[in-house]
DNA sequence: ATTTCTGCAAATAATTTGCAACATC
DNA sequence: GATGTTGCAAATTATTTGCAGAAAT
């Protein structure tokens, strides 16, 4: 059975094994980016992941977490996701099976949900204008119940 | 029945009144703008709006190209999209009912496509969540038939 | 005459890049 | 010791904003 610990700990060979084979380095940096995001387990912005970072090693640089986000998403171990706004936010795939997202635009929360139905239409929508499908992403946008409870008892 | 002429002429009408009713003018560089949106057809982003109303009037602004798009979309004319990069297209959006987007990753054409039985199914995974559903976007992105034949063909 | 607009240039925000010092292989 | 990496500062990209002169009400 899959743990989260057993997660990071295959993530992280893979990541090392990517780097190995690309001749890249396996630097201080890259594990504290790959074990932050592994442990964050939400949809981090650059921005927190660094601020994040900092916390624990006050030198490490913006451009760095940038390009080892970009290796993590090569290797598959990250994902991009651009949600209305103009920010890129992460999140962790490794072991992860496809989701989409469903919005809250009062407080902002990314819930994640999964429909094996709508992934069949799209791929047969994909299919019927002659196009060979290679990824797709829904997102819903609303209020969740959250915010809508406390919208009511005012 | 409805005709491209037709609705440019709502359009603009409705772009009027919105602009009455708010105190704002009605400036020659605002109608341009409405003008070349409507022209254009497709999902155009601000610097290709810019640079064919440039041809025009070689003395329009930037700013007032991004100023008029959000008027347009405030008062529904205009539909903001985001596509994977940063850059944000506008469509017009009226007289127009909701549709999905595909896209081709190697040609970057965009194409439509409508399946209720996909929104009906969002509809259902948004209020199971116990979700407000407000919008919802979908995105397909793969490779279209005429890039598909292009490569077999060599 | 008043109010709003425009175009420019400068500001902003997110991300990328050049480079000299530094760490890893 | 060679090569790749880091952190910084500067560049870049898309978009927004302040402002003085211009246009619409």
């Amino acid at each position: 059975m899959p743990s989260p610990d057993r997660d990071a700990r295959d993530a992280t060979h893979r990541f090392i094994e990517f780097l190995k084979q690309k001749r890249l380095k396996q630097t201080q940096q890259r594990m504290d980016v790959l074990r932050k995001l592994l442990s964050l387990q939400t949809h981090v912005n650059a921005e927190e992941l660094f601020h994040a970072l900092r916390k624990e090693n006050p030198s490490i640089g913006y451009s760095t977490v940038y390009r080892t986000l970009k290796l993590l998403t090569e290797c598959g171990i990250a994902k991009e996701n651009q949600f209305g706004d103009r920010i890129t936010r992460y999140e962790s795939s490794f072991n992860r099976k496809h989701h989409d997202h469903i919005v809250c635009v009062e407080c902002n929360e990314i819930y994640e949900f999964e429909n094996e139905q709508i992934e069949t239409l799209q791929r047969e929508v994909a299919k019927n204008l002659g196009f060979q499908m290679l990824d797709h992403k829904l997102e819903i946008y609303g209020i969740c119940k959250l915010c809508l409870r406390s919208k009511e008892s005012l």
